[in-house]
Formats: C-alpha cells, sequence, structure tokens
DNA sequence: AAGACGAAAGTGGTTGA
DNA sequence: TCAACAACTTTCGTCTT
C-alpha cells in the first residue's frame, strides 16, 4: 500500500467516510479521493503487470447503441403488417413519426458520439486511478472540441485520449504519453497527433511539462519522504535557472533528482529503482545525475 | 551478488534545407 | 521530402561494495 500525503497540509492522516465514498484529510478536510465506490475496478492490482493484465476494456455493450437496441424503424411503405394500404389520417400520423424519427437520429448521432466519448474516458481515468477533477477537465475538453467540430473525421479514440492528457497537464499532474496510451486503443503517435491538433484548435497553451511536476508522485512511489521530494524539487529548480535542463526528458530529470536527493537525504535508493518508476533506462538517470552533480557542484558522497 | 559506471551502437522523433 | 541531429535506449564489459 503506497503511503498517502495530503497535498494541501502534509498531513499522512486521513479517514474513510463510507456515506459519501470519500477518503478525506483528517486534519484540513482535504478530499483526497472520491467516488471509490463507483470508479474503481473490482479487482485489486499488487503491481503494475497484473493491473495490466487485469484490466478489461471495451466500453458497456448499451452504450455502443444509443437506445439499448430498443428502437422501432418505422417502414416507409404505408402499410400495415398484412400490406394493406394505410390511409386518411392514419398515414398523415404515421408520416410524422417517421419525421420526428429521423430528426432524432440526427440529433442521437452527436450523443452517441459523446455517451461512447465519455464513457471511455471514465475508463481510462479509472484504470490510471485518475481524480475526478481531470476527468471532468477533460469531458469539459472534449466537449469544446466537439462543439467547434475538431473530432469530424478523426478517431474519438485518439481525441478522448488527447483530452485526458492535456487536461493531466492542465491540472498539474501530467502523465507521459506512454501512461496514456496503456489504457487507450490507440498508439502513443496517434495520441500524440491528436493532441497537437487538440491543443491547437482549442488554443490551449502548451508550455512544457516541469520536470518538478513529476516529483511527488515518482516519490510517493519510492516511498521517499517529504523532505527528499522538497530537496529534489529544489534541485530542479536551480538546475532550471542554470539552463541546464533544456530540452531533456522532464522524467529523466525528475528521477535523476530524486536519486541525488535521495542519497543527500540518506534515504538511499538504487539507480534501477529511481529508473522503473519513471519509466527510463539506468542509463539516463546516470546521465541526468552526472550533470546535475557537475553542474551544481553538489557534493555527494558515501 | 548486486549496484554503479561508461562505451558504443541502435532507435524514433524533431528540425531545417 | 529527405537527411542531420540530439535525446534516449540497448547491450555489454568492468569496477566497486
Amino acid at each position: 500500500m503506497q503511503e498517502r500525503v495530503c497535498p494541501v497540509c502534509g498531513s499522512k492522516e486521513f479517514f474513510f467516510d463510507p456515506r459519501r465514498g470519500e477518503v478525506v484529510c483528517a486534519k484540513c478536510g482535504y478530499v483526497l479521493q472520491e467516488d471509490i465506490i463507483e470508479e474503481g475496478p473490482e479487482w485489486r492490482a499488487f503491481d503494475p503487470e497484473q493491473r495490466v493484465r487485469r484490466a478489461r476494456t471495451g466500453a458497456p455493450m448499451t452504450l455502443m447503441i444509443h437506445d439499448k437496441g430498443l428502437s422501432t424503424d418505422i417502414d416507409w411503405r404505408d402499410r400495415d403488417i398484412h400490406g394493406n394500404q394505410i390511409r386518411g389520417s392514419y398515414r398523415t400520423k404515421l408520416r410524422r413519426l417517421r419525421m420526428w424519427q429521423r430528426r432524432m437520429r440526427i440529433n442521437d448521432a452527436a450523443e452517441r458520439n459523446l455517451a461512447f466519448a465519455l464513457s471511455e474516458l471514465d475508463r481510462m481515468a479509472a484504470q490510471m486511478h485518475l481524480p475526478r477533477r481531470v476527468k471532468e477537465a477533460a469531458a469539459a475538453l472534449y466537449r469544446r472540441a466537439v462543439m467547434k467540430k475538431l473530432i469530424r473525421g478523426r478517431s474519438i479514440e485518439g481525441m478522448v485520449s488527447a483530452a485526458l492528457y492535456a487536461a493531466c497537464r492542465i491540472e498539474g499532474i501530467p502523465r507521459t504519453l506512454d501512461e496514456i496510451a496503456a489504457v487507450s486503443k490507440v498508439t502513443k503517435k496517434e495520441i500524440g497527433r491528436s493532441y497537437r491538433f487538440l491543443a491547437r484548435g482549442l488554443k490551449l497553451n502548451l508550455k512544457p511539462t516541469s520536470p518538478v511536476e513529476y516529483v511527488d508522485r515518482f516519490g510517493d512511489a519510492l516511498n521517499l519522504s517529504q523532505r527528499t521530494k522538497k530537496r529534489a524539487k529544489e534541485i530542479l529548480r536551480e538546475a532550471i535557472r542554470r539552463g541546464i535542463t533544456s530540452g531533456k526528458g522532464p522524467t529523466g530529470l525528475a528521477a535523476a533528482a530524486l536519486y541525488v536527493a535521495s542519497l543527500l537525504e540518506g534515504e538511499r535508493k538504487t539507480q534501477r529503482e529511481v529508473a522503473e518508476v519513471a519509466h527510463v533506462t539506468e542509463v539516463t538517470v546516470r546521465n541526468r545525475y552526472k550533470e546535475l552533480v557537475e553542474k551544481l557542484r553538489l557534493d555527494v558522497q558515501i
């Protein structure tokens, strides 16, 4: 079980409110996790491999068909089941019904698109254990994209993934394209393309992700103390200030900073461990770490 | 035995002519 | 559209603890 720390007050004590289905910080009342009952999968995953294997994909069947397959088709011929001509006022009524049904179908196309998109969004957000606000931000982005007619001609899957990727960044808890791709049905490349398109279409300000934003998540995964994570952030900020981070991958930098910080704070982690949570190689951790130590004149002994 | 280090070759994506 | 390019990965041998 991963140790949780309140992002507001730093407290590690929480209680679970079963009535509301929320995990709440005992000190300041910050809601750490909402909708536990509804969002989580019914199985438990003890490691990432299991999570990948156990996760089922795909929307519920009923959402694939907007009306759960219960709609009626009204035949275009003005005849009853015996093949007899229908005449008079009943015929006009039939024609009116046909017209309404056609209108509803057109209206439904957009709804159906949205329903499918949102169910996919739900699935991905749940699998990634993302907080509700991220999911809602993604849904809002997607709706805006629909209104601006940006979805037409591209895959819904790709655009939903892109919206989720963007939402994570906007909300300050970025996920990598690889992480999104792991729960998506489309490739990383496709998500990247869709994201750029979405960002341009909605005029999102796409500042590159700062490595600092990965420190808390990676640090938690490594069970590092608040103090060490803070140290890592300081190191990164200094590195950014001196401009030795430009062009480098943010995850690799975050990993290296955490590695150095773990040494400095006496909470030593191996390069292997750090590399693993950041999904980079040891070599990358090593290279970044070497640069940091060299350029920032950090004295790392032991 | 495990971790750290570094060299060298390979890969995929961006950039600029 | 193509080639150059930097970042990152893979692989592997060596040194250190």
